[in-house]
DNA sequence: CGAGTTTGACCGGCGC
DNA sequence: GCGCCGGTCAAACTCG
């Protein structure tokens, strides 16, 4: 990267190698729906802030909506663990949540019902708006290799695996393991029909995941740390007036696969950017720069 | 020692 | 109500 980036536990972009590109993925994938995005199409500078400052309000929105779901998080383990202390012959199993805890009354008095998280989807979503669909990838793998990983690129968490009805080959159950709110999931299974290909099927804001979670194997020298490894400088150095960087910005969005997930790249930027200390001061300075320089000719 | 995986139990939806 | 089934949880385990 040509300037240090930044970390804030959160988002990591590697504007210098693009991150939705890395060589080998999905080489041997095919979707079963296409993209309709247009390739080609970048987006300008212009358009780029624009966006900015529309997703910076409307992160601000999820952060405190992110900061409510762990506040009640907090309550509803604070009287889990008083419920448990009162069982008399305490288990090594698990509580399964039931109907009337805490989390449910707190989707059913705190949802916004705005289309927004996972809440509202599950809670009644609002009317003219898809719920999140699933995707399915077919991977085409070596038949004799029987385990059930899928390389994509991002941090993923086995939850579970299952022989289903239909299939004698186990569904292996995979979960976002970078953020604990997140509610990405995947579920790989190989193919009844072809062995040697395995079925993902993403569920969720997988947009978000798209662009959120990369794992470092996978981005190059930066890409996404997991939550314990980030590192502890928070520096801040925009500098739109450099050439390489704005390239390199207007690169990695026009390279995404569809304008969908242009969009969503942009708004993990912001996501990531607006986390950082001094990095409004520091957008200001940039844009206000290129505003009065000149046209910056192409290296 | 922490993070990820395994695996059996549990839960809820659905059909009968 | 009962059984089946897919999905999820979490203790135990493995690995680096």
């Amino acid at each position: 990267m040509e300037k240090a980036n930044l970390l804030n536990g959160h988002c990591f972009i590697d504007l210098n190698s693009n991150p939705m590109h890395s060589p080998n993925e999905y080489s041997n994938s095919e979707f079963e729906d296409s993209f309709t995005g247009d390739h080609e199409k970048g987006l300008s500078l212009k358009d780029t802030e624009d966006q900015l400052n529309r997703l910076k309000s409307e992160n601000k929105k999820l952060n405190d909506m992110v900061a409510n779901l762990l506040k009640n998080q907090n309550d509803s383990t604070r009287k889990q663990s008083s419920y448990e202390e009162e069982e008399e012959f305490p288990t090594r199993k698990r509580k399964r949540k039931r109907d009337d805890d805490d989390y449910s009354d707190f989707v059913e008095k705190k949802c916004c019902n705005q289309g927004c998280c996972e809440e509202c989807w599950s809670h009644g979503r609002p009317k003219g708006i898809k719920p999140n669909a699933s995707k399915k990838v077919l991977v085409r793998v070596d038949p004799s290799d029987m385990s059930l990983v899928v390389k994509d690129g991002y941090q993923w968490r086995k939850y579970g695996q299952k022989v289903t009805r239909d299939n004698p080959s186990p569904r292996a159950y995979y979960k976002c393991s970078f953020a604990p709110i997140c509610s990405v999931k995947k579920k790989v299974q190989r193919s009844v029909d072809d062995p040697s290909l395995l079925v993902v099927t993403y569920e969720g804001k997988h947009y978000h995941h798209y662009h959120h979670h990369r794992s470092s194997s996978q981005s190059g020298t930066a890409g996404v740390s997991s939550p314990g490894l980030i590192s502890g400088d928070h520096t801040a150095s925009l500098d739109l007036r450099d050439p390489i960087m704005h390239r390199n910005m207007q690169r990695a969005i026009a390279n995404c696969e569809s304008k969908e997930i242009q969009e969503f790249f942009v708004d993990q930027m912001a996501c990531s950017l607006t986390k950082i200390p001094g990095f409004t001061a520091a957008l200001v300075s940039a844009i206000s720069g290129r505003i009065l320089d000149e046209e910056i000719p192409e290296p």
